[in-house]
RNA sequence: GGGCCUCUAGCUCAAUGGCAGAGCAGCGGACUUUUAAUCCGCGGGUUGUGGGUUCGACCCCCACGGGGCCCA
């Protein structure tokens, strides 16, 4: 820009502000420079928004009340109504909670009435000082003695009865819970399930605990990691891509039930199903094994869906699913054979399951083995099918290198997967704890990375040592806690994570 | 990774290749009972960025960037 008049060559910033930036700027300047403060440090609130409806809202006040009770109150402003000698403003709080408060020349004076008419907007937070009353129409209100600013806001705020573009809705999620009630309480949501969660867990006697999230090697799943620096060490660093390994070494310690409610980080594609870091909660059992764990699932799903209020949902494919009703088990083999119309076993041979993957246009890799085979063809079939709750079990032992071989089939080992509405909710073992077998697992996934396999485990020398000291048996679980929540809310992943990560502007 | 769609005022959206508009929001005014109040008046734009075609581009073409949906 060039401004021929002159040599300025840096306009003042308030030159290039959108017009209502500018405006809201100078009625901060104005309510300095009149002795009010735009932003104290604390302003009148002698209760919240919900405490007032709370106790008056429950009388169902006649239209046209006076309860002869002062308070203050504080909430952003969502609508103003100016009708001349009177206003009417729409306070908003956190969860939503709404109060009316009005201003009027005979309660607040010539003077204040115009300074608030002047000085205020709609997204300001302010206090409204007055007595308790419902206006001509039944409007619960605050008839307005004083009002003081709490927090000017210098932008404007979006039009609420649009709904916000879905790039707003999540680079500037503020915003969306401040319009959107769905956004407000997709919050509280998340956090009843969280709660709800280490609720079954303690009151089942499991132990929370915080393990590293940096880490020197990778294990416990298959994805690549993101990668880091520690400086003290001069040390590559990795961000855990699950729990697993060091939940394991607790056990190892004594605590026999444990847990860890945290985030895992997987540096892999981001879509409508999968973010770069997410939830997980993992749970171990001493002495415990695959029934445990199917047992102890179901109750954390069900009592999260209790806790929010949506036992039954709606699946994807119209299908209602009713949480609280018993849940199927099945056999993977029996599901794919189902699938491919034709009996599969841990005896097919290799090629036939590759013609059986042909003729379903299943992609497969060559260098994949009978069980790896047997995986593809029921993630591609069947998985995204089951709509119902059902624990997916008896896994090819070549898939699930940390399971323990099954008691009684051979070739396969104790595992499960608990699928609803066609996702993956939450996997378990019967946990390996032979160390000689651990150790010979996680050496040939060493050698598939050395040979340049990004998702494939490291060899963990401190995890392999502590597993000799002696592992109890024990039942083990993984449960996606953003899946959960999407279970439950029909959202999608952007939704359930309050600040996704998304391309800088 | 591939395909399709999208990006215009603070927000949400219009606009045959020919003056860039509306609702809400904003500014000034009227109104003491509004519920997205109403009425009168007024401002507000580098049409994502960069090129090209054209007498003339929000519109057509190319590249790049952001976002969304579908597929793998």
């Amino acid at each position: 820009m060039t401004d021929p008049h002159g040599p300025r060559t840096t306009p003042a910033p308030e030159d290039d502000l959108p017009e209502q930036m500018r405006v809201r700027r100078e009625k901060r300047e104005r309510l300095l420079g009149s002795g009010r403060a735009a932003y104290p440090a604390a302003v009148p609130r002698t209760h919240t928004l919900a405490e007032v409806r709370a106790t008056y809202d429950p009388q169902g006040l006649e239209p046209d009340t006076r309860t002869g009770d002062v308070v203050s109150v504080v909430g952003r402003v969502i609508h103003t109504r100016n009708t001349g000698k009177l206003c009417f403003v729409r306070l908003r709080e956190g969860d939503g909670t709404e109060l009316q408060a009005m201003l009027s020349l005979a309660d607040l004076g010539e003077e204040a009435l115009d300074e608030y008419k002047h000085l205020v907007d709609i997204g300001d937070y302010i206090s409204v000082t007055g007595e308790v009353i419902t206006s001509r129409r039944g409007e619960l209100s605050v008839q307005a003695t004083a009002w003081e600013m709490a927090a000017k806001a210098l932008r404007p705020l979006p039009t609420e009865h649009k709904p916000l573009s879905p790039e707003a809705r999540v680079r500037q999620r503020y915003l969306d819970m401040i319009v959107n009630p769905e956004s407000r309480r997709m919050v509280r949501t998340k956090a009843a399930v969280l709660k709800s969660l280490r609720r079954t867990l303690d009151e089942r006697g499991y132990v929370e605990v915080e393990t590293p999230i940096l880490q020197l090697t990778n294990g416990g799943a298959a994805a690549r990691p993101f990668r880091t620096h520690l400086n003290a060490f001069d040390q590559p660093m990795l961000l855990r891509i699950a729990l697993e390994l060091d939940l394991k070494k607790a056990m190892i310690g004594g605590v026999d039930k444990v847990y860890e409610i945290g985030r895992t980080f997987r540096n892999e594609g981001l879509d409508s199903t999968h973010a770069a870091e997410f939830s997980m909660l993992e749970a171990y059992e001493a002495f415990g094994d695959l029934e445990t764990m199917k047992e102890l699932v179901r109750a954390l799903v069900v009592d999260a869906a209790r806790a929010v209020g949506r036992t039954v949902v709606t699946g994807r494919n119209g299908e209602e699913i009713d949480l609280e009703q018993p849940w199927r088990s099945a056999s993977l083999l029996d599901l794919v054979s189902e699938a491919v119309g034709t009996p599969v076993s841990m005896e097919t041979p290799l090629d036939e399951l590759v013609k059986l993957a042909d003729a379903r246009e299943v992609e497969l890799q060559p260098q994949w083995n009978a069980g790896e085979v047997l995986l593809e063809l029921y993630e591609q079939l069947v998985e995204d099918t089951l709509v119902q709750p059902t624990f997916v079990e008896d896994y090819p032992e070549a898939v699930r290198p940390l399971a323990k071989p099954h008691r009684s089939k051979a070739g396969l080992v104790e595992a499960f997967d608990l699928i609803i509405n066609g996702v993956e909710l939450a996997p378990a073992y019967t946990e390996l704890n032979d160390p000689v077998i651990q150790r010979d697992r996680l050496v040939e996934q060493s050698l598939l990375a050395a040979k340049g396999d990004p998702e494939a485990m490291e060899l963990d020398e401190a995890f392999l040592r502590a597993m000799e000291h002696g592992m109890p048996p024990a039942g083990g679980m993984g449960l996606g806690v953003d899946r959960l929540v999407m279970l439950l809310t029909g959202a999608g992943i952007r939704e359930t994570i309050l600040f996704p990560l998304l391309r800088p502007e």
